[in-house]
DNA sequence: TATCTGACGATAG
DNA sequence: CCTATCGCCAGAT
């Protein structure tokens, strides 16, 4: 199926890209959230497979971490910058004022 | 239909 | 705090 074409997507993808999709600006939610949200328990790694292939469908990605609350580490600049666009504080990669390393 | 992979999550060390 | 292992679901080959 074409990661564009929501016509061929399967009840998971329509309920993620919802969940996704009713997501505001600095707003966070972790990839089990968004499992949760669309009623896939445990999905996660799905999201995260969903999210990866339809970079281009328009999903803002940079809105969903890790449970860890680490950015995705391929692209933490970009997503760190969309992060901090939207008012969200990001540190060493990390979402929140940076706390432990260093000292 | 079977097997492998992957923007993950949680627990153990 | 970091690394390693197991378990989870969906997609691709």
């Amino acid at each position: 199926m074409d990661p564009l074409d929501r016509s061929t997507w399967t009840d998971f993808e329509r309920a993620a890209a919802g969940v996704l999709d009713g997501l505001e600006p600095g707003d966070l939610v972790t990839y089990g959230e968004v499992a949760v949200e669309a009623g896939y328990p445990g999905a996660a790694r799905a999201v995260g497979s969903l999210l990866r292939r339809g970079s281009g469908a328009g999903f803002p990605w940079w809105r969903v971490i890790s449970a860890s609350g680490k950015l995705l580490v391929d692209h933490e600049v970009e997503q760190a910058c969309r992060l901090r666009a939207e008012g969200v504080v990001v540190s060493n990669g990390r979402v929140g004022p940076t706390r432990q390393p260093g000292r």
